[in-house]
DNA sequence: CATGAATGAGTCTTCATTCAT
DNA sequence: AATGAATGAAGACTCATTCAT
């Protein structure tokens, strides 16, 4: 016994990790369908199929369990953040084209995730929340994409274009996508956003999107 | 009685109107305060500094004064809308600035308010009732925008631009913004703001919005 | 109606307190039948004939209720205490015997109200609470019992007997008789604790309490 | 296994005791420092260094951990007041003081083991435990100190001097004093407390505990 | 034996709604 | 019309007890 201890260690860790992470899903679940002032413990439980006990047992309480939810999916999506940033071959218009492009992919752009998002955007109490554990990663995306956006100028000669202006417009206008799709998911157009990000990605920095670049993203 | 009752016709009616707004306001500053999701009809009656039952009286139920509040900051800001675009000369380029200006104006981009446009994006329940309320109104605001788009690019010749992409990002752009503002007002910069939303109308329509004329918008 | 309200001040603050002594009435008999750490807010409310809600209502959480039970309790007895100092003719001896008579009347050594005094002094928490409140009284009574001790030492000669011993000796006889009654309420014979200590007194202060002067407390 | 439990007979009952032991200890510590309304198993479990679930196996329930508490402590004390008769040389009147003085010795009169005394006294649902676990004992200590005072009685003659008055109110002069001591442990003084049970056998024995004769109680 | 994860009944508390005044 | 006391349903949280490992 001693021995299969030693063997496998934290299996009792791993099984609580694995609890932990389907009351998580189950909480992105209830929060997606009943809102995230509406939520009960009891809907949680329910949806992760356990008892009523078990949030209190595995978070201690709902609000730890709420902040876990929020850290899982900001850990989530920066896990796809800083990947994107790695995968992309130095070019820096590639590279933000691929973010923004990332921003509206299912994984990202999915009810689910996004109705908690605005959960707590939209909740006064959570917005307070979100800052303590999001503000770090947001500067951090912010300062990677305004880095992109001064190299593309610097390369293009854009002049009296500000880096600023043009990362914080693009932080905005996905967002604004992202509260389209929330609010209208049936009228909402991925294919179409991601025309008008390019639209606006090509007046812009017209030498780096031009149409018959458009997949190359390279400069002659 | 009934004499003093036909001199002043509507005083009742006008009391209770008055009584419906201050709870209104009440809503909408508890709303900002605390957020949708904690507020208490006994919150609302004392901001108002009035009694507890007050709410379920004029109102007959919470339900209700949560939506008679949206549908009165839809009808304020409709009324902002329909004003900024009789005014503007005619001139669609001219209308399209003074609409995504008025968007920024402090009227419209307050913290109070946002909060409870937020609140009722960010919870699945309010959304619905969102839609059912402001549906209407925000199909109105997509076309006209996309129609002065439609003229816009008429005018200039602007071949290959869609004017529902660009519409879209406009509407966007803004969303993010207010969002942006919403989780940090004091990094919030709204001449930054507004010079991103121009930098994108300059890029997209460069002869309309040309800095020379950043304050007329004339095309000569 | 004005003029009604000006006649009857306070009519909604007597009902309110009327409401408020009724439910620490039912407190004190909860406590009594089911003991302090078993009592729940639905036992007091049932037992006072009202709604769940109620002692929120008016007390605003359990804990409040209980410690004004305790201020309830200790204020009752001080009106009596300090009557019976007040009603006694200026005589040490005879106040002090009728003080501690006091302790053993129904009034007084009655099981229902023992069983609280009894709760807070037995359960932890309960006894910080109990010291909070009930310090300043307990103090007062120490000291007038220990004076009229000294008064009585001063007016026989009695050498060699210090006051605080017999004052301390006293209190905590009473304190002994009333928990015999609260466990054994059945085989407590109050008689024979008045005769305990009327022996007692007798012993230390034999010229006061001589036996043909038990019920006249003079001295010739 | 079976040679091992031959060889060594009754280890894993002695393990077992201990072990009981120990919970036992943790719970009178628990119950001193968070009141017997407030246990809970898992307090006692962590006061003790052990798992969870460990008193339902050793106790099978909580009621009978407080059970076997209490029975723990009364036998404790018993195993003291025996002793103390039995070293006592025969004399009732130094037997008698001897017991007194070992109810106000630390091993006795201690924070600890009183905060669980009054705890089973001051809960209505433990008094009926204590009742059935103790009253035999009680009875059994007021026999003895009744008949103790009998042969002083006898002895020196103290005429109208009632046994059960005067072995009463030593109980609960006892009790009262516990109670202080419970109350306001820093203010208590066991010195005190002890003249004032020796003024008052003074007062009513004077014969056998005449001041001279303090320390040797002996009748001449 | 021992562990500690899991359960679910029970409790305090909140709050929309009702209603007598 | 207005007040605010009262209700009772619902939710977060606690904890004795069970049980698989």
């Amino acid at each position: 016994m001693a021995l299969i201890a030693k063997e496998r260690p934290g299996r009792r860790a791993l099984a609580k990790e694995r609890r932990r992470r389907q009351l998580i899903d189950a909480t992105i679940k209830c929060i997606s369908k009943k809102g995230l002032g509406s939520v009960t413990l009891a809907d949680v439980a329910k949806e992760a199929g356990m008892s009523q006990g078990i949030v209190n047992l595995h978070f201690d309480s709902k609000g730890n369990l709420l902040r876990e939810t929020l850290r899982f999916l900001i850990e989530d999506y920066d896990a796809l953040f800083m990947q994107t940033v790695k995968k992309s071959s130095g070019n820096a218009a590639e590279t933000l084209r691929s973010l923004m492009e990332m921003d509206l992919k299912p994984v990202i752009c999915d009810r689910r995730k996004l109705a908690v998002w605005f959960a707590f955007w939209g909740e006064v109490k959570a917005v307070r929340t979100y800052q303590k554990i999001c503000a770090a990663y947001d500067d951090k995306y912010d300062k990677v994409i305004k880095e992109l956006c001064r190299q593309i100028i610097d390369e293009g000669n854009y002049d009296g274009v500000d880096a600023g202006d043009v990362s914080g417009a693009l932080t905005s206008l996905t967002e604004g996508f992202w509260l389209s799709f929330l609010i209208n998911p049936k009228s909402f157009d991925r294919a179409a956003a991601m025309r008008s990000i390019e639209s606006y990605l090509r007046a812009v920095f017209p030498k780096h999107y031009h149409k018959e670049n458009q997949r190359e993203n390279r400069i002659k």
